[in-house]
Parts: structure tokens; C-alpha cells; sequence
DNA sequence: GGTCTTCTGTCAATTCATTGACATAATTTT
DNA sequence: AAAATTATGTCAATGAATTGACAGAAGACC
């Protein structure tokens, strides 16, 4: 269905495109030009345009885009028009952190179930869903159709569960213990690996010292 | 000091290379070649070569890198043999998560105030953190040298919480906020856009679907 | 100590990403 | 209704990142 294959850089603007039309819809701006946006969101209009250009020919001569609708058509390509069921493996602080933050589930990532290895913190709520031991972690995704596991664990154990994931029928895995995940290619894992984003941010301020 | 400017792209790459160079060290390995770290790492060996050479000659022609060395050196280019001062801007599930994660304080970065606009928060404590009204951040951070400012906030006042850390001193922020902040030059911004992160996931699942 | 092997640092080639330019289509103005 | 303006889609040019290739330095071996 797909034409040609999308490089990973362009796919990775696509949410900023998709907020800020919603932040003009919510203002209730209907058209836009390239260049507008360009001016907003600070990359250049030849940018946007050639990446929008990537998924179709969304815009109008003279026009330019309608709002409304480039941010419908870019929310269906990333996959926000389908429901996503979710479990979240790990139950610490940034589990409960993820699952105590709404805005997941109001663009349809919704949270089925919770899983943690201490049987301390199994029966317990969050958010009105319960904590169950992860013995039951298999037979749960496969039940209710869990398309995303969300790896909340320390690297320890990370890639063991990614593979009982896997073996279950997991599509998709986004990963926040600090471990690179071997899976087999048809899974899509996205890694958020928080302290190399604050190496990151610690190197530029370093260099920054440096330059004088 | 900094002979050129490195690229973001490589800057990027610097803290998993010091993840496996760590691993390595810990496995009591002294010694690698760039091949072998190729291997490991799924990447290059000529990427790997080319990114280090960016800093410096850590190599030796016939021997490779020497583990525990270069470990130290790539540490020090990230800025972690410096101590780094921190304060978190929000103390809600996920300010509390980053407290709560011990292994930033283990790389020097130092949590030393939590601040919330909710008067209900302030005067709790997390980890033995005292949490703060928002009244006293400025003074807080102009008198305890805090140069990191964790962001962890909903997106409504954290542009005008990014502005008031700014004109106080600090030297670079970690956004968690779902919003782009607009700062002079010459202070960093390091941002973690979760949501951005599962769209991309989301997109990576259905463009793999439609191929078939 | 001489020979062989290993493996870096670096240059060149290639691939990928971004920017600039413009023909042309649609809109707006007069 | 014609002229003027706007702004896309796309092609070409430039720039950046990645990969491949190899000279030559250091280590390993005999």
C-alpha cells in the first residue's frame, strides 16, 4: 500500500507538523501556507514541503493547506485514527508516571493492563487498573489483543521480557530501560533512553563552556 | 578549546558507545577493536572509527582502543566528570519518577530542589527532596549554583517557567514539557517529546502493516 | 630482529537530507 | 474576465552523513 519507503528523519518531524496544525485548528486558523508554518515552527517552508509532499499532495496552489484537514490526513498516517491497546511491563515510579498521564489515552494509546514482578505492588490500582504478576503477562496479551508493550524496567531483565513479548505476539515495544532490544525486524521497538538524553544535553553545555 | 563543531548526529551516538564501553570495562575486557565493537553494536566500524577521531586519536594502529581508557575519555567529552546541579520543575508523577531514578546521581547529576505552583505538594518531601512553591525557584537557583533545570510540567506555563529560569542563570534545560521553548543561543535545550516518541512507534506499526 | 598480521586514522566515494529555484495552477483583485 | 498575486509540487544543486578503501603504524609471532 505504502509507495516508497519513508526515511526515519522525516517520520520523525511528522509530530511537530501534527501539533502545531492542531495548535492552529484549536485557534481556529483554517489555511496555512508553507511558508507560515515555516515562520512558526522555525524550519523552512521547502522542508515541510517536500515532507508533506512524501505522503501526497495535500496542499493547493494559491492556496496553500487546509488546516483542518492536513492535520487529519497526518494523524491517519501516523496511525492515530486506529485504537492502540497497551500494556505497561513495570510498575515503579515512571510505569505509574506513564499510565497517570492522560494524553495517551486521548490519542487512542489506550492502557489494558499493568504488569510488575513484585508481588508486593501485584492487586494494587493505578488509575483503576490493576497491577498483576507478570506470569500472567503472556496469556493477558494474547486475550485482549495488546498491540504495544511499554518496558518500563530496569535493563536487568529488559531483554527477557522483550523476548516473552515477542514470542506472545507483541507488534511494537517502546522501551524506556537502557538496553538495545534484539527482536526479530518485523517488531518495531522505539527507545527512549532518558540519561542518554541527558548526556546529550550535558555534552552541549560542556562544549558550550569551551568555546568561550 | 573545541577545535570544530561537532555534529548533533554524532554527539547523539557518543552516550551508547559509553554504555557499551561501560559494559565492556565492567566484563573486565581491556581491550577492543573498532570490529568488534562493530559487532556488538551493530554499527559500522568505519562510523565507529570516524566518530571517535572527532575528539582525538584513542586508538592504536595494530591494538585497537583500549576499553577503560576510552571509557573515561568519552565520559569526560560528555561532561561527566563534572558535578551538575539540578532542580525539577514540577512534582507531579513524572517529576517524581525522574527523582526517584537514582542512576542520574550516579553520573554526577545532583537533584537539589523540587518546585510545584500546587501549595497542596510544597512542603512534602520526595527522596528526602524538599518540595518548594514556585516563589522561591529564582532565588533557589541563583544561590545554589543549579545549572540544569529539569522541565516537567504540562505544556500551559512552561514557556513562561523556561523564560523566568533563563533570566536567573540557568545553563540548560531538560524539557519534558510538550512544547518547543524559544531560549537565547546560548542556553541548551534538551527535549523529551514522549508523545512524539509513541507516534513515531504508532507510525512504524501501521507503514509495516500496509507493506504486508 | 625480521616477517606477518592487525587495526587505526584518514581520504575518497557514495548515499542521504536539505535547500533553492521555478514552472504552473489556483486564487484574489480590479 | 483579465491581470496580478500567491503558493504548491518538483527538479536540481548543495550540503551532510555514512560507508568503503587503504597506507602505514604498532603489535604478535617465530
Amino acid at each position: 500500500m505504502e509507495e516508497k519507503e519513508i526515511s526515519q528523519t522525516v517520520v520523525g518531524r511528522l509530530p511537530r507538523y501534527f501539533r502545531y496544525l492542531g495548535e492552529l485548528k484549536d485557534e481556529g486558523i483554517e489555511r496555512v501556507s508553507s511558508q507560515e508554518l515555516s515562520d512558526i515552527m522555525q524550519v523552512t517552508a521547502s522542508q515541510i514541503r517536500q515532507d508533506l509532499n512524501n505522503f501526497g499532495g495535500f496542499g493547493q496552489q494559491g492556496y496553500g493547506y487546509n488546516v483542518g484537514f492536513l492535520y487529519d490526513e497526518i494523524g491517519k498516517i501516523l496511525g492515530l485514527h486506529k485504537e492502540h491497546n497497551l500494556i505497561i511491563v513495570g510498575a515503579g515510579h515512571l510505569g505509574q508516571a506513564l499510565v497517570n498521564y492522560t494524553n495517551f489515552e486521548r490519542r487512542g494509546f489506550l492502557f489494558r493492563g499493568i504488569f510488575d514482578r513484585d508481588a508486593q505492588v501485584c492487586g494494587r490500582k493505578i488509575r483503576g487498573i490493576l497491577v498483576r504478576p507478570m506470569e500472567e503477562m503472556e496469556v493477558f496479551v494474547r486475550e485482549n489483543n495488546i498491540d504495544i508493550a511499554v518496558l518500563a524496567i530496569p535493563k536487568t531483565g529488559a531483554v527477557e521480557v522483550a523476548e516473552q513479548l515477542v514470542d506472545c505476539g507483541i507488534k511494537g515495544i517502546w522501551n524506556f530501560a537502557h538496553v538495545d532490544l534484539r527482536v526479530p525486524e518485523q517488531i518495531q521497538v522505539e527507545n527512549v533512553h532518558l540519561s542518554d538524553s541527558l548526556m546529550k544535553l550535558s555534552y552541549n553545555l560542556s562544549s558550550r563552556e569551551n568555546e568561550g
